[in-house]
DNA sequence: CCATGATCGACAACCAGGTTTACTATATGG
DNA sequence: CCATATAGTAAACCTGGTTGTCGATCATGG
């Protein structure tokens, strides 16, 4: 009987590549005149998305206090990345929309991000990367946007 | 011509299976009696490991400085995962060991990971987990220890 | 043998991101 | 019209990390 690799060592290889992908995303912001942001902001500004969103939605979406949200909204704001009006239909409300220079993060991570995977499609060919996708999908079903990952690691 | 998935969802995949992996060591480990104990604290535990270590070791095996180290270590001390003793060769140094709490940690969460890797591999079969990994091990190689994971994600 | 430099651990001050508690201002529904 | 719920803000505090500094202890070259 062969004995099966141990078992830590598929997670930590899950997560290298997890790793690998959002490593080349940050580098290719970092070389466009993004540097600073970290993979915990990736979550951030896909968590505002095109949209906008307000500081209790946010909260909602990255599993924190809407208090965090706000110090959160207000930091990306001080770093021109997001600004906010107030809401016309409701005077409690501050709309939150990235800026063009948000936007830029938003649409240079996906194409980033498909630039990787069409890497590593040629690497190991696309059949088998729809395999390993689709096997990833069956072991860990569900919503694969969970973008509370910031706090999950170290959070409370 | 078909449409790829778009590029971000395989990185979240990825990020999810990790996810989930991690949280059946710690549904377990909070189950034994070790609540509060965060993901990044596998890492931390890995990287003491059986052999025991310093602060300066501890700190470069996990990517931060000695003080942040030091800070980690006085913490499991408190809670009684790590003792410290001095080196009879190097008045300087100070041994950090686990405890018998500490080593259960490692053996518990070893054991768990070896579970997560059966369930897995009777999921979509063997073959299949060992095609994943190998898949993994090409896309993203290189030793798959690097267990400066805390920090990396948040970190500066 | 000892002076100099490197290393180990600790302390203090600070920062970033998060939480709890508390408060104001605005909507909304009975 | 008022009671209750919701959006945002603020203050105090926690954790984990950083830089800078320091005393104590090796290690090495005169």
């Amino acid at each position: 009987m062969v004995e099966p690799p141990p078992g830590h060592e598929l997670p930590l290889r899950l997560f290298a590549a997890f790793r690998a992908a959002v490593d080349a995303v940050h580098a290719d912001l970092a070389a466009a005149g993004h540097p600073g942001l970290r993979p915990m902001h990736g979550f951030i500004f896909q968590a505002i998305g095109t949209q906008g969103t307000t500081a209790v939605e946010l909260g909602a979406r990255l599993g924190v206090t809407k208090q965090a949200a706000g110090k959160t909204i207000a930091a990306l704001e001080q770093q021109g990345y997001v600004e906010r009006a107030p809401d016309p239909a409701d005077a409690r409300r501050k709309a939150v929309r990235l800026t063009a220079k948000g936007l830029d993060v938003l649409d240079r991570s996906a194409r980033t991000f498909d630039r990787v995977r069409a890497a590593w499609a040629a690497q190991i060919g696309p059949e088998r990367l729809d395999a390993l996708e689709a096997d990833l999908a069956a072991l860990a079903p569900g919503e694969p946007f969970r973008l509370d990952a910031p706090g999950w690691f170290s959070g409370s």
